[in-house]
DNA sequence: CCCGAATTTCGACGATTTTCGAAATAAGCG
DNA sequence: CGCTTATTTCGAAAATCGTCGAAATTCGGG
């Protein structure tokens, strides 16, 4: 699968994985994820398209600003099948409510 | 945790976990694992080194060859805890909002 | 229609990564 | 000790990545 490349690059990087840990907590606009780094914001703009095209997350545009929110399917997807594709017992995410 | 970035450095290479897939069969000699690739032994040996140093594989020398295996357990730890992490479904626990 | 705010795109630069060939190490064997 | 096999280490080129400042885009409001 192609995706399983984009993802894993994504997820090389720390700053990514902040984000989207930030975006666990619910969706954010591009400024309020850039303020919490010490990063230019062209930079941050960056690390979000990579994330977006890796499809981790999704954007929606609401005025002047963009809101960044967590797209968790494409994440369960490529780690229930990295941890069933390497032989690792059983991956169950309990989706029961 | 430091071995965090490492391991997801070490996953960020497709040659890389596909030497990884390889080893969930059972541990392989430098050698085998190099001739699945087109690449030369310099290379292969580095990757191997990334793999080690993030704790994904251990390596044994027996006479002149180097038997490498898969070490799962920093590899369950990483990826559990990004699960967790990440607050996705729950990974081990009941579902509690 | 112009202005200000939020965000992204562009172009470039330095840092890291991947790869290779050549040389070095390690181990068994006669 | 020399010889062969298996693997790693050592530079160094080439490709990729992360970062930045400047400029462009998008949108809402006067």
């Amino acid at each position: 699968m192609k995706n399983f490349d984009l993802v894993f690059k994504a997820l090389a990087d720390p700053t990514r994985r902040e984000v989207l840990r930030m975006l666990s907590g619910g969706e954010r606009t591009a400024g309020e994820l850039s303020d919490a780094f010490e990063l230019g914001r062209p930079s941050m703009s960056h690390h979000f398209a990579v994330l977006k095209e890796a499809g981790l997350v999704r954007s929606r545009r609401e005025g002047t600003q963009v809101y960044y929110a967590l797209d968790t399917t494409v994440l369960e997807d490529v780690l229930a099948r990295l941890w069933d594709h390497l032989g690792l017992g059983e991956f169950r995410k309990e989706n029961q409510p």
